[in-house]
DNA sequence: TCAGTGGACGAACAGTGTTCGTAACACGAA
DNA sequence: TTCGTGTTACGAACACTGTTCGTCCACTGA
């Protein structure tokens, strides 16, 4: 049987929660992890909270100070070693391990990461510090740690975003086949030789080496970093 | 003296030059130069060649082919050493080095080697090339060289992208201070010694550090690779 | 109860990349 | 020279984005 006529509606706007910039964030990541990163909008954000794009700028001030709060979100639960001076190179590897495992559970996120100037959310700074504390805690140098905690931190960023073009949906397979067509017929329209090595290294680059590479490219940062010591470590 | 009023005005189109693809991606470039990557939208660089936006159509299929031809054009001009085995690791950092002095001479071109899925502009190929067969030269095989190189490339697009941050009046000053000062006072606002370290490595974070900064990364990554091959190199 | 404050949010603005349709131009053939 | 065809040039319009401004509502404290 429907409402008398004269019946007031109820207030729509009691169903839903009260906004906050916890679940701002929190919505944000879940259009991420369901969309991704390009479909992260204000509006799109909005919508998913059943309100209008206007609305979070009490709580968010502005479209990158959202996205950059999804970051520091998703590093808390990056856990941190205590430093151990017999162990800080393995330990180095498990944090950035950590951070990189972090960054492709959240498809997008690596991009998040170039676009922030400098991240000073308290758990980017955090991760910092206990960057800086392990390698300090392996011998080195105040300056030492400081340049090689940023080379490190640069690498798996990069290394990050690299990944995370191909696992995430953001790249069409479609695309990808085309241009790798398209660089085998440029190189192969050349005099024979022209391209001699990258011709050959396309199988090294594919979702089932990822983590060899990874482990590679840390392996040349702290190898090299081991040798400046002069001790191998 | 003016004209008589009967004096029919010249044909303007004539006055333009025709539109071609090198014309465009020259002059994306020049506003690159003078206004910053942010500023190079369709409609700029329309503006600067007066036309309109949609005449650049029939030239670039869009605004991503466009940076993206940008990019290859300044790896144009980057030198390509002749591998010599008894010199691959100084070569390998002349090349890298080229390759980071070409990004920073082109403000916000960093970005886009970031956008781009994957460089196969003929340039970008013949980078790629050049460092396979340097590693190669040093006695590495593909598989190593492969993977050795993409670690290199990644670390020196992250260490351009950065730097770039700074360098390019993409980034406010009083941005920077800012967030240097917000910074400070929530590692101040914690118990002594919660950020220990990272509260003391400001000063080797600046411009007058990179190239010694960029350094230690490049020796990091070679003495590591070097170790593999378990020669002192 | 009233005044002040902060949050909610629609309407509108300015900017972006791109498409569609039309006009102009260039070129080759008759 | 004229005509037909293909290509280029480009304005108008579209869809989308981040953001601001003004208005309304809810809550709190005096």
């Amino acid at each position: 049987m429907s409402d008398p006529a004269w019946r007031t509606p109820p207030v729509r706007r009691a169903a839903k929660p009260r906004l906050s910039q916890e679940l701002i964030v929190r919505t944000g990541l879940d259009v991420l992890l369901a969309e991704g990163l390009d479909a992260v909008s204000m509006r799109r954000v909005a919508q998913a909270l059943e309100t209008g794009p206007a609305s979070l700028y009490a709580h968010v001030a502005t479209k990158d100070e959202l996205v950059e709060l999804m970051l520091d979100r998703v590093l808390e639960d990056v856990p941190l070693p205590a430093p151990d001076p017999e162990r800080w190179r393995d330990q180095v590897k498990e944090l950035f391990r950590a951070q990189l495992g972090a960054m492709h559970a959240h498809p997008g996120i690596a991009r998040v990461a170039w676009q922030v100037m400098v991240p000073v959310g308290p758990n980017a700074l955090r991760h910092g510090e206990a960057v800086l504390s392990l390698l300090r805690a392996g011998g080195f140098t105040l300056k030492q740690a400081a340049y090689a905690g940023d080379a490190l931190s640069l690498y798996t960023k990069a290394f990050a975003y690299e990944g995370s073009m191909w696992s995430t949906g953001e790249v069409d397979p479609e695309d990808v086949a085309k241009r790798g067509r398209q660089m085998t017929e440029y190189m192969d329209s050349l005099p024979a030789g022209a391209f001699a090595n990258m011709t050959r290294t396309g199988e090294f680059f594919n979702a089932g080496t990822a983590g060899e590479r990874f482990e590679f490219g840390l392996d040349m940062l702290l190898g090299g970093l081991a040798a400046m010591m002069g001790a191998d470590r």
